[in-house]
DNA sequence: AATATTTTTTAGACTGATCTAAAAATTACA
DNA sequence: TGTAATTTTTAGATCAGTCTAAAAAATATT
């Protein structure tokens, strides 16, 4: 495992989210988009991570990552979402406000501090998302999830994972009281727009447009 | 108070460290020993933090740091001494292994982050090995400390701090039994080579090096 | 006071990360 | 299928931080 530069784990990092909600391949201005850089830093970068082989690039064609690119893209993701626990647990921060402290954080990368926290923080298996945290060796179970949107009306399950996490969601769930472990109801899907109408932990009473219950995740219970 | 990058900062409290056990001034060389630099880097360096007003600098005769310069480096070493608490206390690090992994959080600035960690920490005054922790403004409250070494035989005291945080030194206090908070009894001094001979927590009786006594702070019980 | 030694600065170069502008390749579409 | 639009790469600069080697200044020694 090679000793990367917080740049290098940035786009490696920003590589694998786009690789995972997108297909095979990941074009350049895409990773320009969400690094904030340019295209062409982005060239210069990806010529660099494909000599160190963490990333499979034919020029025009986008990139890949590599097993090892894979597995170091998760290691990062891990010490990202360790932090996020820490400072919501610990320290209290809400979930709207972890993620750039985070990102700072992800970079530190002794060994045993690594360990330490994880164990410190009880070996928590989610971040404060719902989004699962890959162990030592970048693995984790994958929990068969549904998205809310998708749930006919009549069924109820709990949310587990929000697939957005930018303040303007997350302060929006907190408004209508929605938050990971919360009861759902699906009482009904508006026709006309393809909005929810549900109850939040048995009292509440909310609609959902499409964009929000899109971006739920909610195992069902079994009916 | 500008925003300065990691190596600026690490700079910038390095010349601190060596001002406060040093004199007015503190020469280039200095700087480069203790930053592992070579003498021109650190030349371009007080160039540029000159430049930001963060230091007083006339070529060929040290530098010395600004008002500014002192406060800033102060809370640089405000993050560094809370990372240290929290290594130690929460996430049960020895005292031996914390320096390196503080390096690195210090440099996290985001100031919610520091005052939520002080706050989860419960506002500690002192560090792992003694040194006080500034508050957000730079300031700490100066208690007189006698130097172990100076204490004359006879006199009973508590280990308040350590002015020396070499792995190697804090592992030999581990073995021989002090820590911070220990209480001592000085029965001898050994005229030969300056040794101590003395009784730590009312049972173990140890000699000491000269070297290790005047690294060790205690405060004198009233007689 | 003159010379030798030490310390510090400057000159010039390199690396990593970034940019803009221009060239090249790919893809879309008429 | 040939041209237009889009995407990507290259060329050439800049900036921060570092280095070695050489020049300059300060300090120490005779
Ligand atoms: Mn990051
Ligand atoms: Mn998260
Ligand atoms: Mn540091
Ligand atoms: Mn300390």
């Amino acid at each position: 495992m090679q000793v990367l530069s917080t740049t290098e784990e940035n786009y490696l990092k920003s590589i694998y989210q786009l690789l995972k909600d997108g297909g095979e391949k990941v074009g350049t201005n895409e990773i320009a988009a969400l690094t904030g850089t340019k295209a062409a830093s982005v060239s210069d970068m990806l010529k660099k991570l494909a000599e160190k082989r963490l990333l499979s690039y034919q020029k025009y064609h986008g990139v890949s990552l590599t097993e090892e690119g894979a597995k170091t893209a998760l290691l990062i993701l891990r010490r990202y979402r360790l932090w996020e626990v820490f400072l919501v647990e610990k320290l209290k921060f809400n979930w709207d406000e972890v993620a750039a402290i985070a990102e700072e954080l992800e970079h530190v990368k002794a060994p045993p501090l690594v360990r330490r926290l994880d164990e410190y923080l009880g070996f928590p298996k989610f971040d404060p998302h719902g989004d699962p945290i890959p162990d030592e060796f970048g693995e984790w179970s994958h929990t068969p999830r549904m998205i809310l949107q998708e749930v006919p009306p009549g069924s109820a399950g709990k949310v587990v994972a929000v697939t957005n996490s930018s303040a303007a969601f997350l302060k929006y769930l907190d408004k209508v009281g929605i938050y990971i472990g919360a009861r759902i109801e699906v009482l009904d899907k508006v026709e006309f727009d393809g909005s929810l109408e549900l109850r939040v932990d048995g009292d509440k009473t909310s609609f959902l447009s499409r964009e929000v219950a899109a971006n739920l995740q909610v195992i069902l219970h079994p009916s």
